[in-house]
DNA sequence: TTGATCATTAGACTGCCGTCCACTAACTAC
DNA sequence: GTAGTTAGTGGACGGCAGTCTAATGATCAA
């Protein structure tokens, strides 16, 4: 498929890298409510309609210049160690804290914009929440068949509410760290 | 206490019923992001200013509006019943999730607006999040006092945990249905 | 070269929230 | 009464996100 040489004048590259770059720079900066559109085009030196060419919303924008940093923190824990289940889940969730220091706010901000504008729930749901969903559920799936885990408990649910645990630290502005990792998992297994 | 007569032109109250009333009426017609506070006004014959001196912003108005109905919509659950906790819990978690049938919409709205401003964040957390975590870890010491739940599990833990897999499923726009609150009590109480 | 096609630019434009202002209305204290 | 204080009215205003337009630029196909 393609090798098809696409039609009329190429979209700049560097124009998007350089939008990705100063609205993740900003949004750390001064926080995500705090950064105009205007501030970011202005700074990333392009027009307003080649950044809404690209992105449908300053919330599409700001995901995808979190994302590529989020997969290189939070990737899919090793599989192969020779750990147990328990130790992996724990240790997903230390990372994923981890990164939260950082983007948390951003975060924040995100899952806000994502209520208020269905298209980018849409977009949200699929490249961000879902595949945490189904990394935990995998994990939970792996640590029955290892038997650390009763058969009989509800995968499903057991991921709603670790998951639903930390977006209900992050969005009441609580503690997320190690600790708190260690606490869930000690009630999950308990 | 009081007795004191107020100074100057008192404040009409009728404004702020019919200010509430009309909110109410039309976020539940037409969903929060879509009504306009011209529209409010408006529709409640003041003038703007009149709202803005009672609330700090569309989202203060909303929540009180919604709160006064939620207050006989979820309220404590009855404590003396000859029920168990896990009964008890149950019911409580399928009331709301109930009236989230009705006002889910709006209350994921008002979640979103206070993730982008601080003061709302405060008096939401106060009025709406804390009585009703309080509510469950209520509960949950109470079914540790009994018996139905081990004393060395972390309450304040299984609180988040509970309370985020409905914040969770409702962010989401996932189902919340009474098999959903069922589910949540049975991994509780694994 | 010429025409078609898509990208970029600068800027005007709409609709929104929340603020501000000048004026008027209602009430208390004296 | 009159002065002081607070609330309500109507409308202007500023700042924001996102849309739209007209002109220019870059690339491919014939």
């Amino acid at each position: 498929m393609s090798g098809k040489k696409p039609i009329g004048r190429p979209a700049n590259q560097d124009a998007s890298t350089a939008l990705k770059a100063v609205a993740l720079r900003l949004v750390r900066e001064l926080g995500y409510e705090k950064v105009s559109v205007s501030e970011i085009i202005e700074q990333a030196g392009v027009a307003r309609q080649t950044l809404y060419n690209r992105w449908n919303t300053k919330a599409d924008l700001v995901l995808e210049a979190v994302f590529e940093q989020t997969n290189t923190y939070a990737a899919e824990p090793s599989w192969d160690g020779a750990e147990d289940c328990r130790t992996l889940l724990e240790g997903f969730l230390i990372r994923i804290f981890e990164h939260l220091r950082i983007d948390g706010d951003t975060l924040r901000a995100l899952i806000a914009a994502s209520q208020q504008d269905a298209k980018f729930h849409k977009s949200f749901h699929a490249n961000f929440v879902l595949p945490r969903e189904e990394m935990i559920t995998a994990l939970l799936r792996r640590a029955q068949d290892h038997g650390e885990l009763s058969p009989g408990r509800n995968v499903e649910t057991l991921s709603a509410l670790i998951h639903g645990a930390f977006w209900y630290r992050l969005l009441n502005r609580g503690v997320l760290d190690a600790g708190f990792a260690k606490e869930i998992v000690a009630e999950t297994f308990a």
